[in-house]
DNA sequence: ATGTCCACTGGAAGTGGA
């Protein structure tokens, strides 16, 4: 299963773009954020005949999530994040879809700096943060997956000069996504790539996408089922360089569902090789020991011999 | 501070958000 999460910039202007990169990856599982559509704005028919079953959040020109699930039909099991009655935002929608349960969210992007605009997203992360807690108790195979608008580390970034004051950098977001890993999230890219730098998102300034200066925002987090079924992980970087595309792009992992299943047939299977080859070492040591005495015979029997031959001399 | 793009309002270009 390939599961994508991509910050889409606005359905309705980007259905092209976003078409085209279905029809050519076939991602089967698909978070979007940014809709900037009001829920009837959603493009339900033409993402039905690209072959996708949907379930969408939207809100009139801001924010907005939705799941799409390839020849299947999202089991919504969420809208909206607990912990505060009066947000409005439409950030986040939750669904099961082949037996996994899937958060998807919009993080608020927190600028500028200080100000109620950062208040509102450090006391959204804190919401995440306590409901993700939930979802890791509930024993289920959840992934989060979203626009986190938090670059984790310097190393997530081309050069965080420029971008020491903006929300994305900050200290305290920074704390809150390490917080949130603390948990027992696994970064599917960060582990997919430990020593090289992803991007997955390019701002329309200044040749950005040009010059490749671009940050690592986008993430999908999985809890221990999940890693254990991780087999890839990666960027659609195409997709960015296509024309009147969204500054952001498709970040993905590949699962193998049956993964659990066949790792307890592997551990079988190993067992009974590992016994094998105990059994084979075994042996491999008795002939040796057998040689040796066969040697040690033979040394005897020449000293023996040559004991002999002085004997018969004197 | 700047840079670019989207969506809305209102019926053009300005504004807010990112």
């Amino acid at each position: 299963m390939k599961l994508a999460t991509f910050n889409i910039n606005g359905i309705r202007s980007r259905l092209p773009a976003l078409l085209a990169w279905l029809e050519r990856e076939a991602p089967d599982v698909v978070c979007l954020q940014e809709l900037k559509a009001p829920d009837a704005g959603f493009p339900e028919a033409e993402i039905n005949r690209a072959g996708y079953g949907a379930i969408w959040h939207g809100q009139t020109s801001w924010n907005g999530v939705a799941i799409l699930a390839k020849d299947a039909q999202p089991v919504e099991t969420r809208r909206g994040l607990p912990g505060d009655p009066d947000d409005t935002h439409s950030r986040y929608i939750e669904a099961a879809v082949e037996g996994l349960l899937i958060g998807c969210l919009y993080l608020p992007n927190g600028n500028p700096q200080p100000g109620p605009k950062f208040d509102y997203k450090l006391a959204w992360f804190e919401r995440l943060i306590a409901y993700a807690k939930k979802l890791l108790d509930s024993g289920h195979p959840v992934v989060l997956a979203g626009d986190y608008n938090v670059v984790p580390t310097d190393f997530d970034i081309y050069n965080p000069r420029s971008w020491l004051k903006d929300a994305l950098l900050q200290p305290e977001s920074r704390e809150c996504y390490a917080r949130l890993l603390k948990q027992g999230w696994t970064d599917a890219l960060r582990v997919r790539f430990p020593d090289e730098q992803v991007f997955t998102f390019w701002d329309y300034f200044r040749q950005h996408w040009q010059r490749n200066s671009g940050l690592r925002i986008d993430h999908l987090l999985l809890n221990g089922q999940v890693a254990a079924m991780m087999r890839d992980a990666g960027v659609d970087r195409w997709v960015r360089g296509e024309p009147h595309a969204s500054d952001h792009a498709p970040t993905w992992v590949v699962l193998d569902l049956e993964a659990r299943a066949v790792n307890v047939k592997k551990t079988a299977v190993k067992k009974t090789a590992v016994k094998k080859t105990a059994v084979k070492k075994t042996a491999v040591k008795k002939t040796a020991v057998k040689k040796t005495a066969v040697k040690k015979t033979a040394v005897k029997k020449t000293a023996v011999k040559k004991t002999a031959a002085r004997r018969s001399a004197a």
